[in-house]
RNA sequence: GGGUCGGUGCCCGAGUGGUCAAUGGGAGCGGACUGUAAAUCCGCCGGCUUCGCCUACGGAGGUUCAAAUCCUCCUCGGCCCA
């Protein structure tokens, strides 16, 4: 099995590498052959949301220069909460919630490696099967002895706490252990010697390379990449409107994903193209050089925009998104009503925010009531002030104070698509007669 | 426990008896310009049966023709002392 000799140079192109173990001893132990590498993900929630699309990717990097990623399931640690980037402390997740999420999470993770490739497929793990059952003593003999509490008090998310009035509790102080005892136990019985994370994770990680060194098993390895930010600094992840930019289609649906990437300035998307596909970096530097030379075309986002809806939902999802956006997008301003065949406005029902209005909504001829009642407005004195700013369309025209809609506007019988703003579109159904 | 300062709209923060739905900033929203970008500019930014009414300035009472503003109690938070 030979691996990509060209892969951490390729990280650092991308700009994915923060920090690692001993750079040179890394790069050899990587040259020298295929490397077992394994990253965490805690289960906190259902889905996992673009935070975790980094590392997932990192996997598959690694996967696709030859090496064995395991991605890990944190059925055991997600249950005590990493102190990581949080300032309070955290509410346990009982049983049945972290069942549930683990359910969700794990075909996300599963979709992203190839779990069938010959010579290095990639393992889906949950640290919970030998966590569980580790009794207590043995646990501080095995782990706890090789760990000082000086060095887990270092750690800034712990100290910052330790400084603070609400204190951290035992439990959530004991994180960075159970997380060196994944390490070595992975190191152990799968032969990994990496672990990868993002930077916020330095700290748990090198408790597990040091757990490993005392302990006399070997020598671990260690990668961490920056955590994605936006120029600014802040944090990505979030949407301009302040959505959690989730992986899974229940939580937002294909559509608006692929909106929020097409949506990206240009400021970010040369990093986002580096970070978060797979495409080669020679290929973003002809795109990006593409995209200055007609920025106004947006190639960039939308290349971006197509990559990630592919990974995250699939060809034939992005497809619709695609179709979808080119309707609401396409023409210059509104889409024209009388092209927008039955067809189209069903893909788009199941793309773009829908609301299901009984037809005596209709009767009172009360406009503003209207899209309140479909949600378009937060209140029907939000509806009046954004139609008399000139801010909402129904069926490609403006609506102005006077206009009024009855049956007879409706497309195909039975939809409204009215459009908010410049960026948000969405239809309302009235159902067949 | 004592003292003291404070709790104002999504956030920060003015306002200390009427002229207050409440100055200003941020966020958000709409518009113009553009490229579904950025920057800039303009407008909006509690609700409604919208030239008026209702609800709101931690909570409950009270004084007053009139309270976010004064009084009482309660509650929560900062700081100082024990």
């Amino acid at each position: 099995m030979s691996v990509d000799p060209t892969l951490l140079d390729d990280l650092e192109a991308r700009g994915l590498i923060h920090d690692t173990t001993d750079r040179a001893a890394l790069a050899e132990r990587l040259a020298a052959g295929p490397v077992t590498v394994y990253v965490g993900f805690d289960p906190t929630a259902d889905s996992l949301h673009v935070g975790n699309l980094i590392g997932l990717l990192t996997l598959r990097r690694f996967q696709d220069a030859g090496h064995r990623p395991i991605s890990l399931a944190g059925g055991a640690t997600g249950m005590v909460g990493d102190p990581s980037g949080k300032s309070d402390e955290r509410n346990l997740l009982d049983d049945d919630a972290l069942a549930a999420n683990l359910a969700g999470i794990v075909p996300q993770l599963r979709q992203f490696l190839d779990f069938e490739r010959e010579g290095n497929p990639a393992k889906l793990l949950d640290n919970r099967a030998w966590t569980v059952g580790v009794p207590y003593l043995v646990f501080l003999r095995d782990v706890g002895k090789y760990i000082t509490v000086n060095q887990m008090m270092a750690k800034d998310s712990v100290r910052s706490r330790l400084e603070g009035t609400d204190g951290i509790s035992y439990t959530e102080f004991s994180y960075m252990l159970l997380q060196a005892h994944d390490f070595s136990w992975l190191f152990e019985n799968e032969g990994c010697e990496m672990q990868m994370g993002g930077s916020d994770q330095w700290g748990n990680i090198t408790a597990g390379t040091d757990l490993i060194r005392k302990k006399g098993m070997g020598k671990a390895h260690a990668l961490t990449w920056p955590l994605l930010t936006k120029e600014d600094g802040t944090k990505y992840g979030k949407t301009a409107g302040g959505e959690t930019l989730w992986l899974s289609a229940d939580r937002m649906s294909p559509y608006r994903f692929f909106q929020a990437w097409i949506q990206v300035e240009d400021a970010e998307v040369r990093k986002l193209l580096l970070q978060l596909t797979l495409l080669p970096v020679a290929a973003i530097d002809a795109l990006m050089a593409e995209h200055e030379a007609e920025p106004h075309r947006r190639q960039a986002q939308r290349r971006l925009a197509e990559e990630l809806s592919t990974l995250v939902h699939g060809a034939e999802a992005t497809a619709a998104a695609v179709a979808a956006s080119d309707v609401v997008f396409g023409g210059k301003g509104a889409p024209n009503d009388g092209a927008l065949a039955l067809e189209t406005v069903k893909v788009l029902a199941g793309e773009i925010p829908t609301a299901s209005l009984a037809r005596s909504s209709l009767d009172t001829g009360d406009v503003p009531a209207l899209l309140a009642e479909a949600g378009v407005a937060a209140s029907k004195g939000e509806a009046v002030r954004l139609i008399k700013q000139n801010g909402v369309s129904v069926n490609g025209a403006k609506l102005s104070g006077e206009s009024t809609i009855d049956e007879n506007d409706l497309l195909h019988g039975q939809f409204l698509l009215v459009r908010r703003g410049k960026k948000s579109v969405s239809l309302i159904n009235f159902g067949k007669d």
